[in-house]
DNA sequence: TGTATTGGTTCAATATATGAACCAATAGTT
DNA sequence: AACTATTGGTTCATATATTGAACCAATACA
């Protein structure tokens, strides 16, 4: 491994929850020397990507991040092409809508939209999705490349008693998505939320994201099962149009079957 | 220099003008082995800093600066305080109003608010601002550390007829800002923009960053100049405080002393 | 008072980065 | 069509930058 990737590697260690670390703190995180973290860091410090905490002297994020995340939003629009879809998305199911980016082996938050439609919904920090165990997350791996496929396997961490942890399960779970055209995560991240997903594609030709609604599961009914479904189709579609994609043939005839057994449904209303 | 350093440098070729990037092209840039270059741009690519564009087979940056932005922003919150400030500024002197973050020996662009007073109006696109040769760049200047000057006398580009191009020059100017507390820019980046600066500073105790207000030339009378100057220094001292930091004593009697000479020709009208 | 942390530094050993030369594949010219 | 220049990418011996154990001084803790 470089010393560049290495070195790159100590930002995947902020997040959210531990937005600050020590120097010792990192050395352990990366189970690497302390003085080679040492010059990592300095490094990462001098480019400001990093700076020091005045008060506390820990590393956290610097500002060089920030016109880089400008630029890159300006050469490769991804944000706002995916706002429209997401507010239509929310109205038209009155549910919370969420689009996310996969980044390496992450599915990161790109934007979300909650709804007015119910005094309760669901809500969506900020963590990184699970792949195994969200809605997003389980789109994505169906319709990715086997090496990611086989990074995710490794530890299938639990978080609700209906949480995929084998991987003779997931593969069963990825199966379906693929045979439905939808990644299901009902309580599988969190209990008593059901999500639903479905994967965005780009111009590399590759899954590049998901969008997905989350619903509280007591609330998922057949009707709003197939409304959700229909409206991450349009939504999905259309993004991966924006984002200079193609929806696999495979992928999109299945998407056709529930738009044609949906207008069936609707028809017998 | 280090590796991780020369690698992450690669990033700062990025701009709005170009966007993208070849192997050839990079390595002229930074004056680096075609080799080299290639496995630093390979470990950023693997770190997802930067990607290929898959038509042109060209680098770009990418996905991996979003999340970390994102994190950036809710660690150290900058722009979100900036927001209101800044459209006060815009509204109460009907201009255009600036922020921008000291990054490296670079002003970028952190926000910006045109105002709908005007049917013109001055508007600031996302190139960098030069240290030397705007509002926002002097103001910052004259109350940064000697090492960012030393940086910035270098290369004085000229922009205008008026541009100063002489440290000496240069210094002068300097002077003249610290002792009004503003950092005047009349024409020197752009023929017929006169631009306004004030400093802004954090909880590292030192210049971050800049406020501006810019108008076309021929608008600024000795009102418009006052009520700019007199916004500024609210607006600067806000977000400073929102910020973390302090106004240096010096600073804060200068801009004490405009605003009594403010408020008297206030009450001469 | 003693012990265990912390962030940071040193220096010899060595693993890693470097660049000249070399590809094959396009793109541009004549 | 043949020639040339340029592209992205690779190889390998050389040299240089990286590494980590040991070592600080300064806090924090008991």
């Amino acid at each position: 491994m470089s010393t560049v990737t290495k070195a790159l590697e100590l930002l995947n260690y902020f997040s959210s929850e531990t937005p600050e670390l020590g120097l010792s703190e990192f050395a352990r995180a990366a189970a690497r020397d302390k003085a080679t973290v040492y010059r990592h860091l300095s490094a990462l410090e001098k480019s400001g990507f990093i700076e020091k905490n005045p008060r506390t002297s820990h590393y956290r994020l610097g500002p060089a991040v920030l016109p880089l995340s400008r630029l890159r939003e300006a050469t490769v629009p991804r944000a706002v092409s995916v706002k429209q879809p997401l507010a239509i998305l929310a109205q038209t199911t009155g549910e919370t809508a969420h689009a996310s980016l996969l980044q390496g082996a992450k599915l990161v938050t790109l934007a979300r939209q909650t709804s007015q439609a119910h005094s309760t919904g669901v809500v969506v920090n900020e963590r990184t999705l699970p792949l195994h165990a969200s809605g997003s997350g389980l789109a994505v791996l169906a319709f990715s490349g086997d090496r990611l496929r086989q990074q995710s396997y490794a530890p299938l961490a639990r978080f609700t008693e209906h949480t995929v942890t084998t991987p003779q399960d997931l593969e069963e779970r990825l199966t379906n998505t693929r045979k439905t055209g939808f990644g299901i995560a009902n309580q599988t991240f969190e209990t008593g939320v059901h999500g639903i997903g479905a994967p965005v594609f780009d111009d590399s030709g590759t899954v590049a994201g998901a969008i997905a609604v989350a619903a509280p599961a007591y609330r998922i009914n057949a009707r709003l099962d197939h409304t959700i479904k229909s409206q991450l189709i349009i939504a999905a579609r259309s993004i991966t149009a924006h984002w200079g994609g193609r929806v696999p043939t495979k992928l999109d005839d299945v998407w056709d079957e529930h738009s044609k057994a949906a207008s069936e449904i609707g028809a017998n209303e």
